[in-house]
RNA sequence: GGACAGGUGGCCGAGUGGUUAAAGGCAGCAGACUGUAAAUCUGCCCGCGCAAGCGUACGCUAGUUCGAAUCUAGCCCUGUCCA
């Protein structure tokens, strides 16, 4: 791992971004020679990236900080086809409008986590709609096709699991890996593009653009992976109260944000710090040795410092002090959700459904006989309890760690 | 175009005429225990209703039947093999 000679690999290395490599040793070298520009696509499938994503941008951040320069494709040709890499089923297709405000909202982390200036190694995004879009069938055929045969497609994971479950694989998604590939040639001849970077699911992708590049331009790419994210208990990455974690404020408040950190599991403590913050390792390691309860402390460190990088120090801070508020203090914290109520007030039911503690009037009912509707801490058993609201607002919690503030509107 | 297999609740998967809102598992939610952790145990898990009950639901449509997820016909979709 120490052997590295690059800044680059050896920072990677160390924060545990690296799951495979085509050429160490090659990028190594390339490394130490001078600027490496590097891109990571994303497809515009959601309205934001999610935690899933954020280890890939993260892994950009890394690369600028070593004094590189990171291109942050978006993926608006290939998301109309539609990548069947992990995936058992192929994804309904979006429209273009569709695909255009999504972009609009994935790229704004990018913003946040990356230098886009004017500088050597400032950031670029690209969107590979701008070539993809006006390929022509039979040119494409006649320039890419030669070089792929349809027995090594056939071998590839992407492939390969659909076959072997006897999913369906559309023609349409069978060509999405020949896109990728001639993106990263795109991007090498005309950015000077020379590594891609990408999840564990896009080794595929990346070798074979590596090697239609070789093949037509005898230029040599390299390609890295970081590994697939799951939680120590084995599940993939990213779920939260409400579906995923979502890396936009409109997605997904800061204040869940933050306690999806805050509530990570004791075993994922250390490698999230390495991976999702800028905290130095020496700082890491100190807080590795801390054990029992005292791991919660590290836990705020994490959820403080990942806020800060993804939301701003503002959404940060407001999130601990209400999560210490409610938690430590048994208070209300401002940052709750809050649900505004008549000045009548409003049964136990509706306020729980009025801050999303439950979908439906059965669902509420139902957390009420389990005894987890809770009214400024004391359990309520009555389905047909009333709040009033004598002081202007309360406190309303679902379990012990949904809570949400009732206010006379 | 032909033969065969299949399409069930968020997912997987039983069910082949009523006792089935549909076994079981996973995921999810809550309770206990804890440290806002893990593991474990318990309860819940389509909607409306205080309830009896009603409404929806087993690819789609039309039938048979007192009664269908279960039978029939047509259609749509998927897979495998054949042309």
């Amino acid at each position: 791992m120490s052997e590295y000679k690059s800044d680059l690999l050896r920072l990677l290395a160390e924060r545990g971004h690296i799951h495979q490599l085509t050429d160490a040793e090659g990028l190594d070298k390339l490394a130490c020679e001078g600027i490496v520009v590097a891109y990571n696509g994303y497809d515009a499938t959601a309205p934001s990236l999610h935690i899933g994503n954020l280890a890939s941008v993260m892994l950009l951040r890394r690369l600028q900080q070593a004094g590189h320069k990171p291109i942050a494709l978006m993926g608006g040709g290939t998301t109309k086809v539609g990548d069947p890499s992990g995936k058992d089923e192929s994804r309904k297709l979006l429209t273009q409008d569709a695909i255009a405000s999504n972009i609009a909202g994935i790229s704004q982390v990018f913003h946040r986590l990356l230098d886009f200036s004017d500088s050597p190694t400032g950031a670029v995004m690209v969107n590979n709609d701008e070539w993809l879009s006006t390929l022509g069938y039979i040119d494409l055929l006649r320039t890419v096709g030669p070089h792929f045969t349809v027995n090594r497609m056939l071998t590839f994971d992407s492939v390969k699991l659909r076959l072997e479950r006897e999913q369906p694989l559309t023609f349409l998604e069978f060509n999405y890996m020949i896109l990728q590939a001639y993106d990263f040639r795109e991007l090498a001849l005309r950015h000077g593009c020379r590594l891609q970077l990408g999840g564990s699911d896009q080794w595929g992708n990346i070798v074979n653009g590596i090697e239609l590049t070789r093949r037509m331009n005898g230029i040599e790419l390299f390609g890295l992976t970081t590994p697939l994210l799951t939680t120590a208990d084995g599940a993939k990455m990213g779920k939260s109260v409400n579906g995923a974690v979502w890396l936009n404020e409109e997605m997904l408040p800061s204040y869940d944000f933050w306690q999806y950190w805050r509530n990570v599991d004791d075993r994922d403590v250390v490698r999230f710090l390495k991976l999702f913050t800028d905290l130095p390792l020496d700082e890491i390691a100190r807080l590795e040795a801390l054990q029992g309860s005292e791991i919660n402390a590290a836990k705020v460190v994490l959820a403080n410092e990942v806020t800060r990088l993804v939301r701003g120090e503002e959404a940060a801070r407001a999130a601990e002090t209400t999560a210490a508020a409610t938690f430590a203090g048994g208070g209300l914290g401002q940052d709750l959700p809050t649900f505004e109520v008549g000045p009548d007030g409003i049964g136990i039911i509706d306020a729980l459904i009025g801050l999303g503690f439950a979908a439906s009037r059965g669902e509420a009912k139902r957390l009420i006989a389990g005894g987890g509707a809770r009214l400024d801490g004391t359990a309520i058993t009555d389905e047909a309890y009333h709040i009033t609201l004598a002081s202007g607002e309360a406190k309303l919690s679902s379990g012990k760690k949904k809570h949400g503030i009732l206010r006379i509107a």
